[in-house]
DNA sequence: CGGAAGCTTGACGTCTATCAAGATGTGTGG
DNA sequence: CCACACATCTTGATAGACGTCAAGCTTCCG
Protein backbone atom coordinates (compact mmCIF):
# COMPACT_ATOMS: atom_id res chain seq x y z
CA UNK A 1 0.00 0.00 0.00
CA UNK A 2 1.57 3.19 -1.15
CA UNK A 3 0.81 6.71 0.58
CA UNK A 4 -0.84 9.03 -1.36
CA UNK A 5 0.69 12.19 -2.39
CA UNK A 6 -2.62 13.82 -1.69
CA UNK A 7 -2.97 12.46 1.83
CA UNK A 8 0.41 12.82 2.86
CA UNK A 9 0.70 12.40 6.25
CA UNK A 10 4.04 14.99 7.00
CA UNK A 11 2.45 17.37 4.79
CA UNK A 12 -0.71 17.90 7.56
CA UNK A 13 1.80 18.93 9.84
CA UNK A 14 2.46 22.67 9.97
CA UNK A 15 5.77 23.46 9.52
CA UNK A 16 5.35 22.21 5.85
CA UNK A 17 3.94 24.47 3.21
CA UNK A 18 0.67 23.39 1.70
CA UNK A 19 0.85 22.30 -2.21
CA UNK A 20 -1.66 23.70 -4.75
CA UNK A 21 -3.64 20.52 -6.44
CA UNK A 22 -1.62 20.83 -9.42
CA UNK A 23 1.67 20.28 -7.38
CA UNK A 24 0.12 17.71 -5.60
CA UNK A 25 -1.19 16.03 -9.08
CA UNK A 26 3.04 16.27 -10.20
CA UNK A 27 4.49 15.07 -7.48
CA UNK A 28 2.07 11.58 -7.75
CA UNK A 29 3.57 11.43 -10.75
CA UNK A 30 7.14 12.08 -10.16
CA UNK A 31 6.77 9.54 -7.05
CA UNK A 32 7.42 6.37 -8.58
CA UNK A 33 7.09 3.96 -4.95
CA UNK A 34 7.68 3.18 -1.66
CA UNK A 35 10.37 1.72 0.31
CA UNK A 36 10.83 0.23 3.49
CA UNK A 37 14.00 -0.29 5.02
CA UNK A 38 15.39 -1.87 8.49
CA UNK A 39 17.51 -0.18 10.54
CA UNK A 40 21.33 -0.14 9.49
CA UNK A 41 20.59 0.03 5.83
CA UNK A 42 22.16 2.06 3.53
CA UNK A 43 20.09 3.86 1.33
CA UNK A 44 22.66 6.17 -0.64
CA UNK A 45 26.25 5.65 -0.53
CA UNK A 46 28.90 8.20 -1.42
CA UNK A 47 30.06 8.42 -4.98
CA UNK A 48 27.31 6.58 -5.88
CA UNK A 49 24.90 8.00 -8.86
CA UNK A 50 21.76 6.81 -7.48
CA UNK A 51 19.00 6.38 -10.00
CA UNK A 52 16.32 7.01 -7.63
CA UNK A 53 15.74 10.22 -5.19
CA UNK A 54 13.77 9.71 -1.96
CA UNK A 55 11.69 12.14 0.44
CA UNK A 56 11.71 10.35 4.14
CA UNK A 57 8.34 9.66 4.83
CA UNK A 58 8.92 8.27 8.83
CA UNK A 59 11.71 7.58 10.44
CA UNK A 60 15.30 8.76 11.36
CA UNK A 61 19.07 8.50 10.06
CA UNK A 62 22.11 9.90 9.45
CA UNK A 63 24.24 11.48 6.83
CA UNK A 64 27.73 10.53 6.85
CA UNK A 65 31.49 10.84 4.88
CA UNK A 66 34.02 8.02 5.82
CA UNK A 67 37.67 9.02 5.82
CA UNK A 68 40.40 6.65 3.86
CA UNK A 69 41.59 5.65 7.57
CA UNK A 70 37.84 4.19 8.44
CA UNK A 71 37.16 7.53 10.53
CA UNK A 72 33.80 9.21 10.05
CA UNK A 73 32.15 12.17 10.13
CA UNK A 74 27.91 12.78 10.29
CA UNK A 75 27.99 15.76 8.47
CA UNK A 76 23.43 15.67 9.74
CA UNK A 77 20.78 13.90 11.22
CA UNK A 78 18.16 12.42 8.70
CA UNK A 79 14.58 13.47 9.99
CA UNK A 80 10.86 12.98 7.98
CA UNK A 81 10.92 15.45 5.24
CA UNK A 82 14.35 15.40 4.51
CA UNK A 83 15.04 14.78 0.91
CA UNK A 84 18.00 12.63 -0.25
CA UNK A 85 19.92 12.55 -3.30
CA UNK A 86 19.63 16.15 -4.56
CA UNK A 87 23.27 16.13 -4.99
CA UNK A 88 23.43 13.44 -6.70
CA UNK A 89 20.34 14.67 -8.77
CA UNK A 90 22.01 17.65 -9.79
CA UNK A 91 26.17 17.21 -8.88
CA UNK A 92 26.37 13.30 -10.46
CA UNK A 93 27.52 11.89 -7.67
CA UNK A 94 26.28 11.89 -3.63
CA UNK A 95 29.15 13.72 -1.88
CA UNK A 96 28.21 11.42 1.41
CA UNK A 97 26.02 8.83 2.52
CA UNK A 98 22.32 8.06 4.04
CA UNK A 99 21.60 5.51 6.46
CA UNK A 100 19.12 4.58 8.19
CA UNK A 101 18.91 4.42 12.05
CA UNK A 102 15.34 3.01 12.45
CA UNK A 103 13.12 1.72 10.51
CA UNK A 104 12.51 4.13 8.10
CA UNK A 105 9.46 4.71 4.62
CA UNK A 106 11.06 6.07 1.85
CA UNK A 107 9.03 7.85 -1.16
CA UNK A 108 11.04 6.61 -4.37
CA UNK A 109 11.32 9.21 -7.04
CA UNK A 110 13.24 8.90 -10.31
CA UNK A 111 16.10 11.04 -10.87
CA UNK A 112 15.61 11.34 -14.53
CA UNK A 113 12.43 13.53 -14.08
CA UNK A 114 14.06 15.79 -11.87
CA UNK A 115 14.65 18.09 -14.94
CA UNK A 116 10.30 18.10 -14.99
CA UNK A 117 10.43 20.13 -11.69
CA UNK A 118 12.56 23.43 -13.25
CA UNK A 119 10.76 22.80 -16.62
CA UNK A 120 7.19 22.55 -15.64
CA UNK A 121 7.14 23.40 -11.68
CA UNK A 122 9.08 26.50 -10.80
CA UNK A 123 7.64 26.50 -7.12
CA UNK A 124 8.92 22.94 -6.48
CA UNK A 125 11.91 23.98 -8.45
CA UNK A 126 12.09 27.12 -6.43
CA UNK A 127 11.58 24.53 -2.74
CA UNK A 128 14.27 22.54 -4.06
CA UNK A 129 16.80 24.99 -3.94
CA UNK A 130 14.85 26.41 -0.46
CA UNK A 131 15.83 22.30 1.03
CA UNK A 132 19.39 22.88 -0.52
CA UNK A 133 20.02 26.27 1.20
CA UNK A 134 18.71 25.14 4.48
CA UNK A 135 21.15 22.14 4.37
CA UNK A 136 24.19 24.52 3.84
CA UNK A 137 22.37 26.27 6.91
CA UNK A 138 22.62 23.04 8.97
CA UNK A 139 26.24 22.31 8.08
CA UNK A 140 27.10 26.05 8.38
CA UNK A 141 25.89 25.77 12.44
CA UNK A 142 27.10 22.45 12.48
CA UNK A 143 30.60 23.57 11.24
CA UNK A 144 30.85 26.28 14.16
CA UNK A 145 29.58 23.92 17.01
CA UNK A 146 32.55 21.81 16.35
CA UNK A 147 35.05 24.13 15.37
CA UNK A 148 34.22 26.66 18.27
CA UNK A 149 33.11 24.60 21.10
CA UNK A 150 34.31 22.49 23.30
CA UNK A 151 32.61 18.79 24.49
CA UNK A 152 29.85 19.82 26.90
CA UNK A 153 28.84 23.04 24.54
CA UNK A 154 28.85 20.88 21.56
CA UNK A 155 26.72 18.45 23.11
CA UNK A 156 23.87 20.84 24.50
CA UNK A 157 23.72 22.23 21.03
CA UNK A 158 23.76 19.19 19.09
CA UNK A 159 21.30 17.35 21.20
CA UNK A 160 19.07 20.62 21.42
CA UNK A 161 18.84 21.51 18.00
CA UNK A 162 18.02 17.70 17.34
CA UNK A 163 15.39 17.98 19.74
CA UNK A 164 14.08 21.22 18.08
CA UNK A 165 13.62 19.24 14.60
CA UNK A 166 12.00 16.37 16.40
CA UNK A 167 9.74 18.69 18.09
CA UNK A 168 8.95 20.55 14.64
CA UNK A 169 8.07 17.47 13.08
CA UNK A 170 5.95 16.32 16.77
CA UNK A 171 7.61 12.99 16.56
CA UNK A 172 8.69 13.35 20.27
CA UNK A 173 6.39 13.28 23.69
CA UNK A 174 6.78 16.34 25.51
CA UNK A 175 10.39 16.14 26.60
CA UNK A 176 10.94 13.14 25.61
CA UNK A 177 12.63 12.50 21.83
CA UNK A 178 13.18 9.35 19.68
CA UNK A 179 17.06 8.59 19.63
CA UNK A 180 17.91 5.63 17.81
CA UNK A 181 21.46 6.31 17.86
CA UNK A 182 24.70 4.91 19.16
CA UNK A 183 26.90 6.80 21.73
CA UNK A 184 29.50 6.15 18.61
CA UNK A 185 26.94 8.12 16.32
CA UNK A 186 26.67 10.59 18.35
CA UNK A 187 30.59 11.19 18.76
CA UNK A 188 30.97 11.30 15.06
CA UNK A 189 28.25 14.08 14.82
CA UNK A 190 29.97 15.76 17.31
CA UNK A 191 33.49 15.07 16.42
CA UNK A 192 34.75 13.54 19.43
CA UNK A 193 35.72 10.43 20.29
CA UNK A 194 33.31 7.72 22.17
CA UNK A 195 35.06 7.75 25.12
CA UNK A 196 34.81 11.22 25.49
CA UNK A 197 31.37 11.37 24.22
CA UNK A 198 30.39 8.95 26.59
CA UNK A 199 31.99 10.78 29.74
CA UNK A 200 30.80 14.01 28.53
CA UNK A 201 27.08 12.35 28.56
CA UNK A 202 27.72 11.51 31.97
CA UNK A 203 28.52 14.49 33.01
CA UNK A 204 25.48 16.41 31.66
CA UNK A 205 23.35 13.36 33.38
CA UNK A 206 24.99 14.29 36.69
CA UNK A 207 23.84 17.78 36.73
CA UNK A 208 19.77 16.70 35.94
CA UNK A 209 20.29 18.03 32.17
CA UNK A 210 19.31 14.87 30.32
CA UNK A 211 18.82 11.40 30.38
CA UNK A 212 19.64 9.13 27.56
CA UNK A 213 18.91 5.40 27.05
CA UNK A 214 16.95 2.70 25.32
CA UNK A 215 16.63 4.95 22.56
CA UNK A 216 14.85 7.74 24.56
CA UNK A 217 16.54 11.08 25.16
CA UNK A 218 15.25 13.54 27.96
CA UNK A 219 16.03 16.66 28.26
CA UNK A 220 15.37 18.18 31.78
CA UNK A 221 16.54 21.70 31.32
CA UNK A 222 16.92 22.81 27.83
CA UNK A 223 17.21 26.16 29.22
CA UNK A 224 20.33 25.55 30.80
CA UNK A 225 21.67 23.27 27.98
CA UNK A 226 20.47 26.82 25.46
CA UNK A 227 22.96 29.09 28.11
CA UNK A 228 25.95 26.18 27.26
CA UNK A 229 25.66 26.03 23.82
CA UNK A 230 26.72 29.67 22.40
CA UNK A 231 24.61 29.04 19.33
CA UNK A 232 21.07 29.91 20.09
CA UNK A 233 18.78 27.26 18.36
CA UNK A 234 16.38 28.26 16.84
CA UNK A 235 13.35 26.65 14.20
CA UNK A 236 12.97 27.57 10.93
CA UNK A 237 9.78 29.08 9.84
CA UNK A 238 7.42 26.44 7.56
CA UNK A 239 9.50 24.84 4.98
CA UNK A 240 8.83 23.18 2.02
CA UNK A 241 8.36 19.51 1.88
CA UNK A 242 9.13 17.53 -1.57
CA UNK B 1 32.02 50.81 -16.45
CA UNK B 2 30.15 47.67 -15.76
CA UNK B 3 31.59 44.38 -17.36
CA UNK B 4 28.80 43.36 -19.96
CA UNK B 5 27.59 39.89 -19.44
CA UNK B 6 28.10 38.80 -22.86
CA UNK B 7 31.88 39.32 -22.81
CA UNK B 8 32.19 37.73 -18.86
CA UNK B 9 36.06 37.78 -18.66
CA UNK B 10 34.82 35.04 -16.08
CA UNK B 11 32.78 32.46 -17.97
CA UNK B 12 35.91 32.59 -20.60
CA UNK B 13 37.18 30.13 -18.19
CA UNK B 14 36.72 26.85 -19.13
CA UNK B 15 35.51 25.84 -15.65
CA UNK B 16 32.15 27.57 -16.10
CA UNK B 17 29.37 26.28 -18.31
CA UNK B 18 28.79 28.07 -21.43
CA UNK B 19 24.98 29.98 -21.54
CA UNK B 20 23.11 30.52 -24.35
CA UNK B 21 22.46 34.17 -26.07
CA UNK B 22 19.10 33.68 -24.27
CA UNK B 23 20.21 32.85 -21.46
CA UNK B 24 23.03 35.74 -21.64
CA UNK B 25 20.33 38.12 -22.37
CA UNK B 26 18.51 37.56 -19.54
CA UNK B 27 21.53 37.69 -17.12
CA UNK B 28 21.78 41.44 -18.50
CA UNK B 29 18.59 42.44 -17.21
CA UNK B 30 19.20 40.29 -14.44
CA UNK B 31 22.21 42.56 -13.23
CA UNK B 32 21.44 45.92 -11.93
CA UNK B 33 24.75 47.03 -11.36
CA UNK B 34 28.55 46.45 -10.64
CA UNK B 35 30.54 46.97 -6.61
CA UNK B 36 33.78 47.79 -6.79
CA UNK B 37 34.94 47.35 -2.79
CA UNK B 38 37.77 47.28 -0.35
CA UNK B 39 39.24 44.82 1.92
CA UNK B 40 37.76 44.16 4.73
CA UNK B 41 34.18 45.61 3.91
CA UNK B 42 31.18 43.43 4.62
CA UNK B 43 28.91 42.39 2.06
CA UNK B 44 26.03 40.70 4.01
CA UNK B 45 25.65 40.33 7.38
CA UNK B 46 23.76 37.34 9.11
CA UNK B 47 20.65 37.86 9.79
CA UNK B 48 20.12 40.68 7.25
CA UNK B 49 17.88 40.52 4.23
CA UNK B 50 19.84 42.24 1.75
CA UNK B 51 17.94 43.59 -1.18
CA UNK B 52 20.30 42.38 -3.26
CA UNK B 53 21.83 39.24 -4.39
CA UNK B 54 25.77 39.48 -5.80
CA UNK B 55 28.22 37.78 -8.31
CA UNK B 56 32.05 37.89 -7.61
CA UNK B 57 33.73 39.03 -9.87
CA UNK B 58 37.06 38.77 -8.99
CA UNK B 59 38.68 39.19 -5.55
CA UNK B 60 38.79 37.00 -2.73
CA UNK B 61 36.54 36.87 0.76
CA UNK B 62 35.17 34.83 3.89
CA UNK B 63 31.68 33.48 4.72
CA UNK B 64 31.81 33.79 8.56
CA UNK B 65 29.40 33.08 11.29
CA UNK B 66 29.75 34.85 14.50
CA UNK B 67 29.16 34.05 18.04
CA UNK B 68 27.53 35.63 20.73
CA UNK B 69 31.13 34.91 22.59
CA UNK B 70 33.17 37.08 20.04
CA UNK B 71 34.67 33.75 18.44
CA UNK B 72 33.99 33.57 14.72
CA UNK B 73 34.00 30.42 12.40
CA UNK B 74 35.11 30.91 8.84
CA UNK B 75 32.47 28.56 7.09
CA UNK B 76 34.42 28.93 3.34
CA UNK B 77 36.21 31.24 0.98
CA UNK B 78 34.96 32.97 -1.49
CA UNK B 79 36.20 32.81 -4.65
CA UNK B 80 35.28 34.78 -8.46
CA UNK B 81 32.52 32.85 -9.62
CA UNK B 82 30.59 32.58 -6.08
CA UNK B 83 27.30 33.53 -5.69
CA UNK B 84 26.06 35.45 -2.45
CA UNK B 85 23.11 35.87 -1.26
CA UNK B 86 21.31 32.51 -2.16
CA UNK B 87 20.08 32.14 1.45
CA UNK B 88 18.78 35.40 1.87
CA UNK B 89 16.99 35.14 -1.41
CA UNK B 90 15.71 31.95 -0.72
CA UNK B 91 15.25 31.39 2.84
CA UNK B 92 14.38 35.72 4.06
CA UNK B 93 17.79 35.82 5.66
CA UNK B 94 21.40 35.13 5.74
CA UNK B 95 23.10 32.48 7.82
CA UNK B 96 26.59 34.07 7.92
CA UNK B 97 28.20 37.37 6.55
CA UNK B 98 30.18 37.69 4.02
CA UNK B 99 33.26 40.11 4.07
CA UNK B 100 36.01 41.28 1.47
CA UNK B 101 39.18 40.06 2.16
CA UNK B 102 40.54 41.92 -1.08
CA UNK B 103 39.41 44.70 -3.20
CA UNK B 104 36.29 42.69 -5.16
CA UNK B 105 34.28 43.35 -8.31
CA UNK B 106 30.96 42.15 -7.40
CA UNK B 107 27.75 41.72 -10.31
CA UNK B 108 24.33 43.29 -8.23
CA UNK B 109 21.48 41.35 -8.91
CA UNK B 110 17.61 42.29 -8.20
CA UNK B 111 16.66 40.06 -5.13
CA UNK B 112 13.03 40.52 -5.96
CA UNK B 113 13.48 39.32 -10.11
CA UNK B 114 15.06 35.88 -8.19
CA UNK B 115 11.92 34.31 -8.62
CA UNK B 116 12.67 34.85 -12.29
CA UNK B 117 15.14 32.65 -12.32
CA UNK B 118 12.48 30.02 -11.80
CA UNK B 119 9.46 31.05 -13.53
CA UNK B 120 11.11 31.89 -17.02
CA UNK B 121 15.11 29.93 -17.27
CA UNK B 122 14.80 26.57 -15.67
CA UNK B 123 18.47 26.14 -16.67
CA UNK B 124 19.58 29.02 -15.03
CA UNK B 125 17.11 27.69 -11.52
CA UNK B 126 18.55 24.28 -12.27
CA UNK B 127 22.40 25.77 -12.03
CA UNK B 128 21.19 28.01 -8.81
CA UNK B 129 20.29 24.65 -6.93
CA UNK B 130 23.72 23.63 -8.46
CA UNK B 131 25.63 25.76 -6.46
CA UNK B 132 23.46 25.15 -3.14
CA UNK B 133 24.52 21.65 -3.15
CA UNK B 134 28.10 22.82 -4.76
CA UNK B 135 27.94 24.99 -1.05
CA UNK B 136 27.00 21.84 0.88
CA UNK B 137 29.32 19.87 -0.65
CA UNK B 138 32.17 22.33 0.54
CA UNK B 139 30.86 22.75 4.10
CA UNK B 140 30.79 18.65 4.14
CA UNK B 141 34.12 18.23 4.07
CA UNK B 142 35.11 20.87 5.94
CA UNK B 143 32.94 19.49 8.81
CA UNK B 144 35.20 16.29 7.81
CA UNK B 145 37.80 18.04 7.85
CA UNK B 146 37.38 19.50 11.72
CA UNK B 147 35.60 17.23 12.79
CA UNK B 148 38.05 14.11 12.22
CA UNK B 149 41.57 15.30 11.41
CA UNK B 150 44.56 17.57 13.64
CA UNK B 151 45.69 20.22 13.00
CA UNK B 152 48.58 19.36 10.70
CA UNK B 153 46.40 17.48 8.57
CA UNK B 154 43.67 20.04 8.52
CA UNK B 155 46.06 23.01 7.68
CA UNK B 156 47.19 20.43 4.71
CA UNK B 157 43.82 19.69 3.27
CA UNK B 158 42.61 23.44 3.97
CA UNK B 159 45.29 24.96 2.00
CA UNK B 160 45.55 22.35 -0.55
CA UNK B 161 41.73 22.68 -1.21
CA UNK B 162 42.02 26.70 -1.11
CA UNK B 163 44.64 25.92 -4.03
CA UNK B 164 42.50 23.82 -5.93
CA UNK B 165 40.33 26.61 -5.81
CA UNK B 166 42.56 28.87 -7.21
CA UNK B 167 44.09 26.78 -9.82
CA UNK B 168 40.60 26.15 -11.42
CA UNK B 169 39.83 29.42 -11.66
CA UNK B 170 43.78 30.58 -12.83
CA UNK B 171 44.04 33.05 -10.32
CA UNK B 172 47.94 31.01 -9.42
CA UNK B 173 50.64 31.40 -10.81
CA UNK B 174 52.07 28.15 -10.69
CA UNK B 175 52.71 26.86 -7.44
CA UNK B 176 52.64 30.51 -6.13
CA UNK B 177 48.30 31.32 -4.78
CA UNK B 178 47.07 34.68 -3.76
CA UNK B 179 46.30 34.59 -0.37
CA UNK B 180 44.80 38.05 1.35
CA UNK B 181 44.14 36.40 4.52
CA UNK B 182 45.54 37.00 7.93
CA UNK B 183 46.67 34.09 10.15
CA UNK B 184 43.43 34.96 12.42
CA UNK B 185 41.42 34.39 9.48
CA UNK B 186 42.92 30.50 8.77
CA UNK B 187 42.87 29.77 12.27
CA UNK B 188 38.93 30.87 12.29
CA UNK B 189 38.48 28.73 9.29
CA UNK B 190 40.26 25.81 10.37
CA UNK B 191 39.08 25.99 13.72
CA UNK B 192 42.47 26.09 15.48
CA UNK B 193 43.46 29.28 17.81
CA UNK B 194 45.49 31.60 16.48
CA UNK B 195 48.99 30.44 18.25
CA UNK B 196 48.25 26.67 17.17
CA UNK B 197 48.19 28.12 13.59
CA UNK B 198 51.03 29.87 13.34
CA UNK B 199 52.77 27.15 15.41
CA UNK B 200 51.08 24.63 12.79
CA UNK B 201 52.53 26.92 9.84
CA UNK B 202 55.71 26.83 11.08
CA UNK B 203 56.24 23.24 10.83
CA UNK B 204 55.10 22.70 7.64
CA UNK B 205 57.45 25.88 6.54
CA UNK B 206 60.11 23.86 8.08
CA UNK B 207 59.31 20.56 6.45
CA UNK B 208 59.70 22.62 3.50
CA UNK B 209 56.34 21.91 2.47
CA UNK B 210 54.84 25.45 2.01
CA UNK B 211 55.82 29.11 2.45
CA UNK B 212 53.37 31.53 3.31
CA UNK B 213 53.87 35.46 3.87
CA UNK B 214 53.29 39.03 1.96
CA UNK B 215 49.71 37.61 0.76
CA UNK B 216 51.28 34.54 -1.19
CA UNK B 217 50.73 30.93 -0.74
CA UNK B 218 53.49 28.73 -2.02
CA UNK B 219 52.96 25.21 -2.10
CA UNK B 220 56.25 23.35 -2.44
CA UNK B 221 54.89 19.39 -2.04
CA UNK B 222 51.71 19.50 -2.76
CA UNK B 223 51.98 15.69 -2.75
CA UNK B 224 53.05 15.36 0.51
CA UNK B 225 50.26 17.45 1.72
CA UNK B 226 47.78 15.45 -0.22
CA UNK B 227 48.99 12.62 1.55
CA UNK B 228 48.58 14.36 5.15
CA UNK B 229 44.80 15.38 4.55
CA UNK B 230 43.30 11.68 4.53
CA UNK B 231 40.54 13.63 2.76
CA UNK B 232 41.59 13.34 -1.24
CA UNK B 233 41.23 17.13 -2.63
CA UNK B 234 39.37 16.62 -5.78
CA UNK B 235 38.26 19.83 -8.37
CA UNK B 236 34.79 19.41 -9.26
CA UNK B 237 34.27 19.32 -12.85
CA UNK B 238 32.89 22.07 -14.89
CA UNK B 239 30.49 24.49 -13.60
CA UNK B 240 27.81 26.74 -13.61
CA UNK B 241 28.19 30.33 -13.66
CA UNK B 242 25.73 32.88 -12.13
C1' DC C 1 26.82 -21.21 26.51
C1' DG C 2 29.61 -18.17 23.69
C1' DG C 3 30.12 -14.15 20.97
C1' DA C 4 29.03 -9.59 19.35
C1' DA C 5 27.62 -4.89 20.10
C1' DG C 6 27.11 -1.25 23.00
C1' DC C 7 28.01 1.19 27.34
C1' DT C 8 31.09 2.52 31.26
C1' DT C 9 35.30 3.64 33.78
C1' DG C 10 40.18 4.55 35.00
C1' DA C 11 44.90 5.60 33.67
C1' DC C 12 47.91 7.91 30.81
C1' DG C 13 49.76 10.75 27.18
C1' DT C 14 49.46 14.37 23.88
C1' DC C 15 47.39 17.79 21.35
C1' DT C 16 45.70 22.25 21.57
C1' DA C 17 44.19 26.53 24.11
C1' DT C 18 45.50 30.20 26.87
C1' DC C 19 48.55 33.61 28.73
C1' DA C 20 52.31 36.66 28.11
C1' DA C 21 55.73 39.06 25.81
C1' DG C 22 58.36 40.64 22.12
C1' DA C 23 59.35 41.59 17.16
C1' DT C 24 58.13 43.68 12.84
C1' DG C 25 55.84 46.64 9.77
C1' DT C 26 52.59 50.34 8.58
C1' DG C 27 50.04 54.42 8.83
C1' DT C 28 48.88 58.72 11.29
C1' DG C 29 49.55 62.99 13.60
C1' DG C 30 52.61 66.18 15.61
C1' DC D 1 61.22 63.23 10.52
C1' DC D 2 59.97 61.19 14.75
C1' DA D 3 56.65 59.27 18.07
C1' DC D 4 52.98 56.54 18.66
C1' DA D 5 49.28 53.45 18.05
C1' DC D 6 47.79 49.40 15.84
C1' DA D 7 47.70 45.12 13.40
C1' DT D 8 50.07 41.08 12.46
C1' DC D 9 53.28 37.59 13.23
C1' DT D 10 56.24 34.92 16.43
C1' DT D 11 57.78 32.29 20.45
C1' DG D 12 57.94 30.13 25.09
C1' DA D 13 55.68 28.45 29.27
C1' DT D 14 51.81 26.31 31.33
C1' DA D 15 47.47 24.09 31.94
C1' DG D 16 43.54 21.78 30.47
C1' DA D 17 40.83 19.25 27.22
C1' DC D 18 40.53 15.40 24.68
C1' DG D 19 42.23 10.97 22.51
C1' DT D 20 43.89 6.41 23.13
C1' DC D 21 44.44 2.14 25.50
C1' DA D 22 42.60 -1.33 28.31
C1' DA D 23 39.41 -3.71 30.86
C1' DG D 24 34.99 -4.96 32.65
C1' DC D 25 30.00 -4.86 32.36
C1' DT D 26 25.44 -5.60 30.34
C1' DT D 27 22.21 -7.06 26.94
C1' DC D 28 20.88 -9.56 23.19
C1' DC D 29 20.90 -13.40 20.12
C1' DG D 30 22.21 -17.63 17.79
Amino acid sequence: MVTDCGHCPLRKRDVFEPLTDDEVAFMRRFKVGELKIDPGTTVLMEGSNSPQLFSVLSGLGLRYKLLPNGRRQVVNFVFPGCFLGLQAGVMGEMKHSVEASSAMVLCVFDRASLWNFFKSQPTRAYDLTWLAAMEEHFMGEALTSIGQMNAVQRMCWGLLRYAARCTDLGINDGDHYPFPFTQQDLADALGLSLVHTNKTLMKLRERGMLSLSDGVLILHRPEEMQEQSMLPVTSPARRPLI
